[in-house]
DNA sequence: CGCAACATTGAAAACGCTTTCAAGTCAAAG
DNA sequence: CTTTGACTTGAAAGCGTTTTCAATGTTGCG
């Protein structure tokens, strides 16, 4: 009833020769002579074999899969990276071992060591809270890890990411460009390096330059959902602000769509502008104006980084940091 | 400098007593006396031993892997799904390879081909083109497959999905019902059987209820992707259509948002109704009437599925339906 | 024709774990 | 004090490849 499964060695026996020929012609190797060669892939079409990845592995200790930790598939910035890191990892030949960790430290831990366990030849990490402990899972990991659009305050690890200070200064400084001087800022958790480490000093910088002083009471620390941002319209409104920065599209559209419902006017009475620029901004009305990333080329740059790493080639700069863009939209004047 | 690995073989010798003996309490099997666990355990935890799983699957022919192919990652439906199937993965300790096919026949196969050569336990498969190369490897393959939210006509693996023809009946006659008569039907491929063999089913079905006749001049074959629905407005209103089904959320939502920009008004004018109730439904104005469906829940119901398949456990149902509904919203009367 | 230099090949040892099978222990039973 | 059966344990054979190293063939040249 089971499935005869042919080895290496049934080749080498159909074709008179030994598995490490067989071997070699099945990896390339240029060392067969022609004739040998041909011969052998005339057993392995004919048997219709083929090599079992999970020996190979142990054998060569090369899994060709890299492990891929994401807060969570289902939401569009993150799946955009993945689907770059997929894309780049199928060209270099990689498989990607995918696992939501819902930016929990304890099962990004856990994870973390299944992937290590299941000898993934690199890891791509994304999320924005890398904890004490997973930095040490990191630094004790054989396997290279490199972080794709998120950000670790201390900078021990590869990463790939674009200047978010600099990118929340400039949309922080277009709004008030257009007269704002109550601007909300309102992101995810303020634990996530991202957002206390990078995003508020943007915004913090813009107001500053503007002359403008700093009230964390224009503040809103939230999750990262559309409900979420639907329901902050009381306390925006009640804060007297009159424009917002939102560090996440979905949760950019709550906000956005609970002011509409509300009766305010966007942009006229209030303005908008969010950070990712997926496909979202374009769907909502009006369009959100956004930070625009390359999101794909994150995560295909990231992974790409990765092959470079995990084949020990020297790396430039560990570092990189991609352009960003502003794009207007119809959530701002 | 390359990282010392810790064996089962070092262990075995530290807590003097056999690999086996090692095996055993790793793998939590009950015969082995509570003092040797103890010592064995502690041994394990003074030179953190870590199992390798390549090893493992290599001797067990179990990897606890499972393969995934999903057209799009970045495809709201397919990912709620992705999501669904990771976490009854996580539960039952599986991990995914997942990987884009973007519904490409020979992709699919090759992507197949790889997932086989990894050994893995089981196959989840997303898209709705099943070619008869595609049904050969999966009757090839020694490892379960099962399709979650996609169909095959033939109907030769177990899946999980709802009930296409009779939901996309209801959408339309709900459209009917508003006294719609030319109703549009816009989907993606037809070369796909969820299209050609459910939805249009479905809608043919829900014409012929209502004794309206089928008229193919109705019937918009393109792309499932945001660009293409909004540049179907002038001829979906040549067409003089005053209402359409569609078969994605995304492509629905440039269907709706085009009809907008074009000074249609939706639904005063015009009534759409889409497929898969994604979050996107609830983000664009006005909100998107849809078929409900459990997306998690297809894909967890089907995960779930396989587990049992990977465990040779009898299933009563090897199809599963799972149920559907009907959300109206602000793009229907 | 003889020999160096190179091209091909195969034997066998890993790789790190699971699993089978037999052997050894031990306590209860006879 | 045996016997018996339930527990525990270890030896060793895989699992299917890769890879090293040595052996064997070939070819070119003087």
């Amino acid at each position: 009833m089971e499935k005869q499964t042919v080895t290496i060695y049934d080749v080498a026996r159909e074709a008179a020769v030994s598995m490490a020929t067989v071997s070699r012609v099945v990896n390339g190797n240029p060392n067969v002579k022609p004739a040998t060669r041909k011969k052998v892939l005339e057993v392995i079409d004919r048997l219709d074999y083929r090599p079992n990845a999970v020996a190979r592995g142990l054998a060569s200790k090369k899994t060709t899969t890299v492990g891929v930790i994401i807060p969570d598939v289902t939401n569009a910035y993150f799946s955009s990276l993945a689907r770059g890191i997929d894309d780049i990892a199928m060209m270099y030949k990689y498989n990607i071992i995918l696992t939501n960790s819902d930016e929990n430290g304890g099962k990004e831990v856990q994870v973390l060591n299944t992937l290590m366990a299941k000898q993934v030849d690199g890891i791509i990490f994304m999320g924005n809270q890398v904890t004490d402990e997973l930095r040490e899972e990191f630094k004790r990991s054989k396997a290279p890890v490199v972080l794709a659009g998120s950000v670790d305050a201390e900078k021990a690890q590869p990463s790939v990411n674009i200047d978010y200070v600099a990118a929340v200064a400039e949309a922080v400084k277009n709004l008030i460009d257009h007269g704002n001087q109550k601007i909300a800022f309102v992101s995810g958790s303020m634990d996530q390096a991202i957002n206390h480490d990078y995003r508020l000093k943007g915004y913090k910088k813009a107001l500053k330059d503007a002359g403008i002083s700093y009230d964390d009471k224009l503040v809103f620390e939230t999750d990262y959902t559309y409900k979420a941002g639907q329901s902050l319209e009381p306390a925006l409104t009640a804060a007297g602000a009159t424009a917002a920065f939102v560090g996440d599209d979905e949760l950019a559209a709550g906000v956005m769509n609970g002011l509409t419902d509300a009766g305010v006017d966007v942009p006229g009475e209030f303005e908008v502008i969010t950070s990712n620029d997926t496909k979202l901004t374009e769907l909502v009305r009006p369009k959100m104006s956004s930070i625009t990333q390359p999101l794909y080329d994150i995560g295909a740059v990231a992974m790409r980084l990765l092959t470079k790493l995990m084949n020990n080639e020297t790396v430039d700069e560990n570092t990189v940091i991609l352009p960003y863009g502003l794009m207007k939209r119809s959530s701002t004047k």
